[in-house]
DNA sequence: TTGTACGCGTTATCAT
DNA sequence: ATGATAACGCGTACAA
């Protein structure tokens, strides 16, 4: 067919070589005079040939050169997230040095009838839609995701694909970057703990992908390891206290949930102390007592988690635990490199540092 | 060679059936009776077959599914960028529906014997590396690649990819989607004119990639088109102003900047005014000055642009221009579906909301 | 140093 | 509804 793009195997013919050298010329290998290099690449120019198709390349060589990250999430929601901005900021960075692509990628189930085991009658999706199961990736980075984290896995298992976790239970022989979740969030309760608070309310995040905003009964587990984990640690200084979830890490979240702890408008019902599992939630609720006129803190205490520079919130600073967001991201890219290395790639636990800041005091007097 | 990965031909002899069938199964269309459709899906199951090559078949389909977002800088610098973070949120939003992934991708050359023109001598670069050259994308979307914008276009030229440029001059039928830079700054400018200011200097964005920080002479021309775009329109104003130039958007850089501007300790000689090209600058220029003990807005204006909700500036409000970052991103996805779907895209121009803030007032008295 | 031959895993087309 | 065949465009042993 004339018009066509002009292939590998044209620009052999034009130069009057075999199409073996014309690729060792294009994958920039030694091997090949000068004179032959040239004729090629002039050929090259005169077909307009534009170097080989990185689809026949990489299904020649197996690889796609491209780093698959995943978040649960809608995708803009990923860059809206200071702290996963960070952690792609780390990982972009880390796997730079291999040359590797980074594609944005949902935790969608994608085509059914790709899966073996599916049921015969479930309804096909578009043909040609990427998703995990159908993304050329060499390997992939999984994001808090763990209510399809299972599922996700179990995908990439079967694909074959080396698979690194952030914040999640991955399972035996899974490299998983994570936080000390736990023991940090303790540690901001222990310290609320200190300075003599006894009413306290926890402020979480979702337990679940897409969860309702609320006070929450007391035989509800969190899904979500991170708000799990987050929670357990304030459960060990604070095993009665109330427990509220925002349905996002918002300051707009925070700022409802805040209303909604704050309400009572007599102080001897009210809270004295929120721990909040993220600085954006905690930022919103000490918007909230300002709105009514609640002293932080001196009516209210106020932690966060995160350490993040939360927008409009200087020149106060929150009390919270700095997390290493960027290096869990660069951990993250460190393992993948060396997983595509054949090379072992362990899991690493990451501590959060303290930082106590403007939002906590005393107890208030009554 | 046992031990290898199943294929669909494997799957397909399992199933006692013609590869062709296998494949109809996977992509999942119809044409193919429940009972065959039951065989191969247990057969896959048994072997252990996890459902099409993506590179084979993206390589028989011409398509990978996967839109390039290319930025000139590092990419970790992009995700703490708060304008291009909003642009990203509405592209990926915008190429969601086409179930595409977003491949992230940094400004360079590439492999140099790729490009058939290269000089002979030119030293390879890893084999397998992914750069624009050889990036499997069906399209491509430019981020304010003004520096090395020319090359990018003329290899995606000559690869025979769509491209969207957003922010940087593509030339003849090539969507561009851009911002009345000019215009929008002449109206900041103006608006510090009706305020009778006079001694005003113009803090600008880099001239080019990689570019130095200080005062400019009148002779240089910006190479990156925000930048001069920008600059001309406060020149409209203020034809005479001098010029400092920061190295990036940071509110450091706008600290640094503004501790040079402001350097006079005698307030006769000091501008009343700075007009800065980012909020972040400009955020920055308002703190330098806060150290140095100025006023803002009484012995100093200052005006930003962007319109981004600047971390730690609240309560504070900058006088600056609206754009719609999130909007200029969705346009970019949209402009990218109509092209692969063979319509026709048209270039969009946005205009930026004149914003008054608290950090611009009246000249002061001498 | 160059050329030959084959395989990579899929899918489109057309015939049955 | 199913099957046979032929690309898709390239990389790489291996032979020359």
């Amino acid at each position: 067919m004339a018009g066509d793009r002009a292939t590998i195997a044209d620009v052999a013919r034009a130069a009057s070589v075999a199409p073996s050298t014309a690729s060792v010329v294009f994958s920039g290998r030694a091997g090949v005079s000068e004179a032959t290099r040239r004729r090629v690449l002039e050929a090259a120019a005169r077909l307009g040939y534009a170097g080989p198709d990185p689809r026949a390349a990489s299904l020649r060589r197996g690889r796609s050169g491209i780093v698959g990250v995943v978040f649960e999430e809608r995708l803009g929601a990923a860059f809206l997230d200071p702290v996963k901005t960070l952690m792609m900021d780390g990982l972009a960075e880390a796997v730079a040095p291999m040359d590797a692509g980074l594609l944005l990628l949902r935790d969608e189930p994608g085509a059914v009838q790709d899966q073996p085991g599916a049921e015969p009658g479930a309804e096909p999706t578009t043909a040609g839609a990427l998703s995990l199961q159908s993304a050329p990736v060499d390997a992939v980075v999984l994001v808090g995701c763990s209510g399809r984290l299972a599922e996700s896995l179990e995908v990439m298992r079967a694909r074959g694909i080396p698979v690194v976790v952030i914040e999640g239970d991955a399972g035996e022989g899974i490299p998983r970057i994570e936080l000390d979740n736990r023991e940090a969030q303790r540690q901001a309760a222990s310290h609320v703990r200190g300075l003599g608070h006894t009413d306290v309310v926890l402020l979480t995040l979702p337990f679940r992908a897409e969860d309702s905003r609320g006070w929450v009964t007391d035989d509800e587990v969190p899904v979500i390891e991170v708000t799990r984990h987050r929670l357990e640690g304030a459960r060990e200084i604070y095993p009665q206290a109330p427990v509220y979830r925002a349905t996002a890490s918002l300051i707009d979240e925070g700022v409802a949930a805040g209303r909604a702890i704050l309400a009572a408008t007599d102080a001897r019902v009210r809270p004295t102390a929120v721990i909040a599992q993220s600085d954006l939630l905690a930022a919103g609720v000490v918007r909230a007592a300002e709105e009514l006129g609640i002293d932080v803190p001196g009516q209210l205490s106020v932690t966060g988690f995160d350490g993040v520079a939360v927008d409009g919130f200087a020149p106060r600073r929150l009390t919270t635990l700095v997390q290493p967001a960027a290096q869990k991201g660069r951990a993250a890219g460190e393992a993948v490199a060396r997983m595509l290395a054949n090379e072992p790639a362990a899991s690493i636990r990451f501590t959060c540092d303290f930082r106590d800041g403007d939002t906590t005091g005393p107890v208030p007097r009554r």
